[in-house]
DNA sequence: AATATTTGATTGAACGTTCATTCAATTGGG
DNA sequence: CCCAATTGAATGAACGTTCAATCAAATATT
């Protein structure tokens, strides 16, 4: 694939995030999306099969970098609390960076779109495996206690991500020491 | 209104919730609420103004009973912190036994369609308000940490929604026990 | 009591528009 | 000159909404 049709991709897919996370799955259709990529409606089908091709591929993409950016600092290595404040943090702070992308990913994760069977798929995400595994070794450690990795994760960066959208909104307003304290509760709470 | 038509309007909400949380927003046209209801799609629009309408209403609705289920067993009452755990247990069981409900209201709140200023209407709800009064006196009392109340919200229910959410898709299946512990856990995250 | 009138609920066909998708025609780099 | 990339008009289905016509029940008139 060359530089061109890689830019053209990007470009479709980044209309469909930003349509989405605007106006919602009733209210993108594939017209407006060309529009807003500045390509013509046929392309699309070029690069992708149909429409919900086009939207699954946009949650992957959209995932990826997610998960990319909640490893940044190498938490791993990190003691605990401390690498699971910077994990909340990192996803915080990715939400608040990237509010297009923030309600895209909240849309599509409650919608009939992320079926069972296509969110599992993200378990072959390089950057969520290792989170999975440092929560692993953490439980094993007795540093963390022994509950399903949905639970540790609902109660640190599920609340991370919700508290990011009510900042996104405006109806939080959060200073750094109380994001900080925040983190560190979330963290705590799941301690042993 | 004659007893009639308050089920011919029950129908036609009752109708876009199950498509809704069924298909989604993207997937839930009129003539399919209309034959899902039992009734003609023309008469949608004597109900209703049109189909935003229609579904701000369902919101209303069912967000109405999801917070009356919130109080059942009078938590108000009880000491810190049982009380917030049996309102954990309530939010917990009101969506695993109303699955369809539950579906709806996540995708409702991760849509445009919730817009802050609808979402804050909310607000006139008074089981929604002597929740929120409730935490209140809590936080006056020193029970609790000094937290915005949707920080707090985010941090008890908003887990207890998600860990439902999980279980309605068999991703997670746990005990009494463990969800007995999981809501003692989530009460002592925000607890002084 | 019988009949006429009014009312509002209800229907479903019809409207104009918009939808996702297709494809014949055009373009432009190798 | 070729072939993949790209265009945008065309297609038929589906969309939200409207509305003239029907219906049943309540009310008024005789």
């Amino acid at each position: 694939m060359t530089v061109e049709q890689l830019d053209k991709r990007s470009a479709i897919l980044q209309g469909t995030l930003e349509l989405i996370a605007e106006r919602g799955f009733h209210d993108t259709p594939m017209s407006k999306i060309a529009k807003k990529a500045g390509v013509s409606a046929g392309i699309i089908y070029h690069y992708f099969e149909n429409k919900d091709d086009l939207i699954h591929a946009l949650y992957d993409n959209v995932a990826g970098r997610f998960s990319k950016a909640l490893m940044i600092g190498n938490p791993s290595v990190m003691p605990y609390p401390k690498s699971m404040e910077t994990i909340w943090m990192n996803a915080f702070h990715y939400y608040v960076d990237n509010p297009t992308e923030a309600l895209f990913l909240e849309q599509y994760k409650s919608s009939p779109y992320a079926t069972v069977t296509h969110i599992n798929e993200l378990n072959g995400d390089k950057n969520f495996e290792a989170l999975i595994q440092m929560l692993q070794i953490n439980v094993e450690a007795g540093q963390i206690q022994q509950l399903h990795p949905m639970v540790i994760y609902t109660m640190t960066l599920g609340a991370a991500a919700q508290i990011a959208k009510y900042h996104i909104n405006g109806i939080l307003n959060m200073s750094n020491e109380q994001l900080q304290q925040t983190a560190n509760m979330c963290a705590l709470s799941i301690a042993k």
